[in-house]
DNA sequence: CCAATTGTTGGACACTTGTCAAAGTTTAAA
DNA sequence: TTTAAACTTTGACAAGTGTCCAACAATTGG
């Protein structure tokens, strides 16, 4: 990404994100990630090619930048904050996790939809919102695993459980339309051991 | 793929998937799979680029076919004939799966190590490899797994043990290159549950 | 409100990608 | 050894990518 998302945005700027974003999403809505171009971002939002390269790299970057701000919605720090002193097993934060996520899904599912219409999970186009989600879910992990009595690496286990919990809610939202949140804890539960 | 893999290749087309599958792994060994061009591969294997295409879609199927010439390596349907006679348990079955993947990795250690100086294995270069192996393991998992009992969808099982010999094998292999052969065996009973 | 800083624009650049058709070459089977 | 079928080559094509720079506009602190 090549603009500074810490400091805080000028008005065109706001503009210029929102712009190229919103686009983003409505051309997902239509066709798949692999067919859409930088030159037709710029188009539909009435941007330079010049001006695109100034926000980010390619189109990666910004669809990256996409998941970043439905990802802003859930606060996923508050679970690593409550954890030391309420002495969380992992699973139960991974838990509390598991339903934040499931709840944004659910707030916008038809937008997931729509997209999920014309692209595939496998590409490299979710890529970086799966690390993105994951990175989070193993510092969680660190943080309230005990790392004594267990006879395998830490971080493997870290991997494991995110493996797992990704799994799960791919699973649960994106391959079986109709499966409850319960089902969804159910299979957590199971495959958590 | 544009060209057939199931009818048998003539000498010249031999020659040429050998010349560009030989100049992929000596490019990767050199710099990572993003900074390849078809250009360049067409160059160093002396073919025009219209040949490339007619044999592969583009770069990323071209490393793929890679990986399959190495995995052909690794008889993995052997695993699956075996299965119904003995009645294995999935854990079993997996197993057997796990030494001969990492048999072959073991084989091809100096060129793999090569490449990962060069290329992370978060990039879509792996994508096809991780899901080729991933469907031989599911068609184990679905052929030695009794349906009943189990309180999940059998896909989402296979899915999950699939990741899990992929992330142990990762694990051993590529991260921690001092692991043990018994080390991953524990980790894998361990994770498998 | 006006400068100095900062951001935006348009065009040009060298480069890559994937496709195509016509000409040329290799192959396998008779 | 010959020949029809199959494959390879060549060069050109339209389109995309990412970078650069000089001209231009917008913002905000003084």
């Amino acid at each position: 990404m090549k603009y500074d998302l810490t400091k805080k945005p000028t008005r065109g700027a706001q503009r210029t994100l929102a712009a190229f974003s919103t686009t983003m999403f409505e051309l997902l809505a239509q066709k798949s990630f692999e067919q859409i171009s930088v030159n037709e971002i710029c188009q539909l939002s009435n941007f330079p090619r010049a001006t695109f390269y100034n926000y980010f790299d390619d189109k990666y970057d910004l669809v990256n930048y996409c998941w970043y701000t439905l990802t802003q919605e859930i606060h996923l720090d508050d679970v690593q904050k409550i954890t030391p002193e309420q002495a969380m097993t992992p699973k139960q934060a991974l838990s509390i996790f598991f339903d934040r996520v499931y709840q944004l899904f659910t707030d916008h599912s038809q937008k997931l939809t729509e997209i999920l219409k014309n692209n595939t999970l496998n590409g490299p186009m979710v890529v970086n919102f799966t690390d993105y989600v994951k990175l989070n879910m193993q510092e969680i992990i660190h943080n309230c695993l005990d790392l004594s009595m267990v006879p395998v690496p830490l971080e493997l286990i870290a991997d494991h459980y995110s493996n797992t919990v990704l799994l799960v809610l791919e699973w649960a939202f994106l391959r079986r339309e109709n499966t409850t949140l319960a089902d969804a804890h159910r299979y957590l539960e199971y495959l958590l051991k």
